[in-house]
DNA sequence: AAACTTGTAGTCAAGTAAACTATAAGATAA
DNA sequence: TTATCTTATAGTTTACTTGACTACAAGTTT
C-alpha cells in the first residue's frame, strides 16, 4: 500500500508528498431534443455499489486540477477536449462516509453529437438523465448537481457557453429553446430572433435544414473570433 | 507529531483522517477614500520571510472550509462576520516549494470603519494595499488576488455585493465612485442616480452628512429585504 | 457677496424591448 | 391540386430605458 505522511503542524509532506484526501467530480450538461440531461456513472464497488454519482475521481500527485478533471472525464466517459470549468470546492466534513474528502466540482459542457461517437461506455454504467428527472445520487452529488445547475443559469446569461451545448449547425428555434429550457422561461420567436442576430455573433451559413416535415429553418454557427471581442468589452444575454 | 496515513489506491484514511495538504487564502477587500485595497499579510517564518502574502492557512480536519476560512480570518486579522465567498481552488502543482499543497481562495469584503475596531494587528504584520499597488507575494498569491480582482469586477455588476464595502449610512456619490473604482469607468451622476433609485434598492434616511465642507449630500442605506426579492427574479447592474 | 464645490432635478433624442400581427415557405392530406 | 398545417421570418406599435447634457439648488470658502 502507497502511503502518504505529512507532519501536522508545519504542513511539511514528511514522506513522498501525496494529494488524496481531494476529488473532483464534474457534472456534465448535455442537450437533445430540447432538454437539458446531466451525465452520470453507476458506481460498481464499495457502499455506495449500484447507486449513481457525478463521473470523478482522485488528483493524481503531479498533476494540476484543471489537468486532473480533464483525465478523469476522458478516462471515465471517453470524452476529450471539452468545455471544462471549475465550479467551486465542496468540503463539509461529513460529505464522505470514510473520513474527510474534499472534492473539487467541475461542470462540463458537451455536444451530444460528439459524445456519441467517442463514448467508451455501455448504457448500464453511464446514462443521460434529464435534469428533472435525477435520482437520488452517492455523498453530496445532488448539491453539487443542484449548485451547477444554479451556476449554468447565471452564467449563460453573462456569456454564450450554451453554444457549447448544440451542434456545429443549428437553427435559431433550437437555440431560444436551449436558452428556454435552461432558464425556465418562454421567449417570443421574433424578439429571440431580432436580438440575437442584432448581436452578430452568429454567422449565417446560407444552408437549410434537411429531412424536416415542415418549412427548412436557416442554418447558422457560432462565431469565436467575435465572441471574444465582445467578451473583452463585457456584454450580456438578457432575454 | 500528529501524522495522517492514507491508502492511496482505495483513498480511505487508515488512521487519523487528517485534511492537511489545503489551504485556504482569502483576498480582502475594502474601500477608502476613493481607493480599492485588499489587506495583505507579512510572513514571519520559513523562506517566505518578509515577504507579503494572503491571509490564509490549513483547514483544519473536523471542519467545514467556508467555516475554515472565516476561522483563519478572524484569527489573522480580528474580522468577524464578514461578507466571505469561495473563489475556487488553486492547485497547480508547483504552486508550493514544498510537496503538492492545493490551496482554496475566498474573497471577502469588509467595512473598513468595522475593520479599525476589531483589528488585532499591527502596521508591520497586517497592511493593506491600493489594488494598483501590490507588491510581489508569495507562491501564487498574485494570481489568486488578480482572479479574485477579475471576479470582483464580474459579480459587482450582477449582485449588488459592492454596499457591502461601504459604511451603513452612505452617499450617492460615494456608492457611484465605489462602482467606478472597481470597474475602472466613470460615470455620470445625475444618470447613476437615477437608475439606483429606481431600483428601489436603497433606503432614504433623511439625514445628511455632516463636518463636510461643501452641500451635504444626503444618506441613503441598502435595503436587504428588497436585494432578496430582486434576486430571486435575477437582475442586474449595468452602469 | 462672489466664487466655488457638490448635490439634485429635468429635458430630449436615440435606442431597445415586449407584445402582437402578418405573411412566407415549405410539407402533408383531402 | 387545392386546402390545411406547421414552422420560419418580417414588420409595427407602444412603452420604457439610456446617455448626454443643461440648469439650478444648497451649502463653504474667500
Amino acid at each position: 500500500m502507497k502511503k502518504a505522511l505529512i507532519n501536522m503542524d508545519s504542513g511539511e509532506l514528511v514522506e513522498t508528498p501525496v494529494m488524496n484526501s481531494i476529488t473532483i467530480d464534474s457534472v456534465v450538461f448535455g442537450f437533445e431534443k430540447g432538454s437539458l440531461e446531466v451525465l452520470l456513472v453507476k458506481h460498481a464497488e464499495g457502499i455506495s455499489k449500484g447507486k449513481w454519482g457525478l463521473p470523478g475521481g482522485w488528483i493524481k500527485q503531479e498533476e494540476g486540477i484543471d489537468e486532473a478533471a480533464h483525465r478523469l472525464l476522458r478516462e471515465l466517459t471517453g470524452l476529450d477536449q471539452i468545455y471544462l470549468e471549475q465550479l467551486k470546492a465542496f468540503g463539509d466534513p461529513n460529505r464522505f462516509p470514510n473520513g474527510r474528502v474534499i472534492t473539487i466540482g467541475y461542470y462540463a459542457l458537451v455536444k451530444r453529437e460528439d459524445y456519441r461517437i467517442k463514448a467508451g461506455f455501455t448504457a448500464s454504467e453511464a446514462k443521460w438523465y434529464k435534469v428533472r428527472e435525477i435520482p437520488d445520487l452517492i455523498y453530496d452529488h445532488n448539491e453539487i448537481l443542484e449548485y451547477s445547475l444554479q451556476n449554468l443559469r447565471n452564467r449563460v446569461r453573462q456569456a454564450p457557453i450554451g453554444f457549447t451545448l448544440l451542434p456545429e449547425k443549428f437553427t435559431l428555434l433550437q437555440l431560444m429553446q436551449l436558452y428556454e429550457e435552461i432558464l425556465g422561461v418562454e421567449m417570443d420567436k421574433p424578439n429571440f430572433r431580432r436580438k440575437i442576430l442584432r448581436m452578430k455573433l452568429l454567422v449565417d451559413l446560407n444552408e437549410k435544414q434537411k429531412d424536416v416535415s415542415h418549412r427548412a429553418a436557416k442554418l447558422y454557427k457560432f462565431d469565436n473570433d467575435i465572441y471574444q471581442k465582445l467578451t473583452r468589452k463585457g456584454f450580456n444575454f438578457e432575454f
